[in-house]
DNA sequence: TTTTCGCTGGTAAACGCTTACATTCGAACC
DNA sequence: GGTTCGAATGTAAGCGTTTACCAGCGAAAA
């Protein structure tokens, strides 16, 4: 058009594919920079049906944890030449559906990040035809792969290292209820400590926000008999706590432990250092992705298979293991 | 079609314009129910010339400062029913000029953080007519309005008020070169020591890392005569040089005052809490969406103008304020 | 020189919507 | 009851690409 060529040619430079002379090339590619053009990916995209981009549904963008996840799913997106919808803040099963239509059209796959939301609902959100991968999720979800971290195996792990450095009552300030995460760090939790302590084993309730570790702080601090250590399902709940509990007068760990999940940055530099369990947030969203666009490109070896990410203690100094070795 | 209608009751009814009665909008409402029928929205934006998402350009996602900054536009665009697309990672003017094309036909417009990018080179990339608003940049670009930090201003507030607290030798350990925010931190810096006093100051390289603050540390622990009191380019690296400090055994803030920019939630921490300065980081993000929303519905009104929003100095325990008021 | 063949480059259909315009149909008016 | 009018619905064009298919053209073969 612009430069005595047919709108054929110009699409056939523009994407290397058929044949073109080399004069005829450079003609369109002179004439294209000339005129700035750039092809409306809106409109190939309606008919290749391929938009190269990736929708991305969130729970929540606050806090360090999703800051890592997107990280993870950034960087791999970037390295295959896809961009990312983030759609954020979804309360409910309701809102989730709304978001995940209007991104029909407009994406080759999701990656939903849901942990109040179950299969069947999800199910029947998602437009059966979308490719999907799954984070965090409760349930086996009918079509859709699954990237799960340890969260039972975590925790399980950070309490019997508390009982092993010999602590006796062991509580522990959980997430918020109906939240997959939440529910199997509890379960780890109570299998550690087995089936008799379990029930007399003391749980405060959070949200895994700071406030409320607080919160569970001040409850502790006034407990009695006090625990001898605490395991928070998060880390900023963990901090909430130490900062109640030193409000009170009650040393980490000289007078009670504590300990948290996800390692967060932050941990590492409050005082004490935090021991907590590392979660591979960047990873998992990584590998999130990485199966999303495997899923993508050959819709036949999606498989609906559930990864379970595993999860490494990070022992510092809140949990009091110097104290105890050195008696 | 489905529900013996045409196509364009069915729009009708979905977009909720048109005239249409009652019975009809029930029928096409149950038949699009039904068929789990969505909208294909690269078709729909491709006529209406209309995508409803924003282009959101980063030079990285790392830390928590973006993951501030996404969540204060998130927030505001989801206020907006404004979808997001977000790239990140563009080292250089060429990958973020690569970058912005392919957003070409996909947003409404663009927001661009990219502090390594001047006005000219910014130009050349954007499409002329795409809506744009910037964000910390170096040079007021042509046509695009523009929010900035004041970094100038934090800096020099911060650096007279360790002044102020009687500190004599004042180091600084700068931000990368060639960035906008290091640049206008550093001046800053200089600003408020003055002339006679900045040409003697000590200045040490960094690139707002926390390795680069704890190397700018271990020189600072040896130096002779020894700053005796410091401010960080920005908070990573304050940290990274309180660690150095505190393994070289000198006391902050008893023998040397810290102090650093942004005021990330680690800041608030850390022993001794950071004394630092408050950059308004998720209120950049909504500003800067809301401008461009503007600009969007009403091209007439973008005016190229250049906001500046304001800082606050947060006095926590690094810089010795208490002691030094207590003599 | 004529025929055939291979490659380059053009024409037009199709992608799934929105919307201007045409058509239909019922009601109201004369 | 026929005409007019307006509201409801249908028809079809067009958004900016890609690509199947076809035409044209020069070189090689006969």
């Amino acid at each position: 058009m612009r430069a005595r060529v047919s709108t054929a040619s110009v699409s056939r430079v523009l994407n290397g594919s058929g044949a073109v002379t080399e004069p005829t090339r450079q003609r369109v590619l002179r004439a294209a920079q000339y005129l700035r053009y750039t092809p409306h990916e809106a409109a190939r995209s309606l008919i290749t049906r391929r938009t190269r981009t990736i929708g991305v549904l969130l729970p929540d963008i606050h806090g360090e944890y999703f800051s890592e996840l997107i990280r993870g799913i950034d960087r791999a997106a970037r390295l295959r030449g896809l961009h990312l919808l983030v759609s954020s803040s979804h309360g409910d099963a309701g809102e989730a559906a709304l978001a995940l239509r209007a991104m029909n059209g407009r994406v080759d796959g999701v990656l939903v990040m849901s942990p109040y939301l179950n299969a069947k609902s999800l199910d029947a959100a998602l437009p059966s035809t979308l490719p999907a991968v799954l984070l965090n999720t409760p349930e086996q979800a009918g079509r859709a792969p699954a990237f799960v971290i340890d969260d039972f195996g975590g925790a399980k792990a950070m309490v019997e290292h508390l009982r092993a450095l010999g602590y006796q009552r062991i509580a522990h300030i959980a997430g918020p209820e109906g939240n997959y995460e939440s529910a199997e760090r509890l379960r780890g939790f109570q299998a550690a400590l087995g089936r008799t302590l379990s029930g007399r084993a003391l749980v405060l309730a959070g949200n895994f926000t700071e406030e409320s570790g607080y919160q569970a702080g001040q409850q502790l601090a006034a407990a009695a008999p006090r625990p001898d250590a605490v395991f928070a399902a998060n880390d900023m709940m963990a901090i909430g706590c130490l900062l109640a509990l030193r409000e009170a007068g009650v040393r980490v760990p000289e007078d009670i432990a504590l300990t948290g999940f996800d390692d967060i940055p932050i941990a590492r530099y409050i005082t004490p250092p935090l021991t907590t369990v590392r979660a591979q947030t960047t990873e998992l969203g990584r590998q999130s992705l990485e199966e999303l666009a495997h899923a993508i490109e050959d819709r036949e070896s999606a498989r609906p298979d559930r990864h379970t990410l595993s999860t490494q203690l990070v022992i510092r100094e809140s949990c009091g293991q110097a104290q105890r070795r050195a008696r």
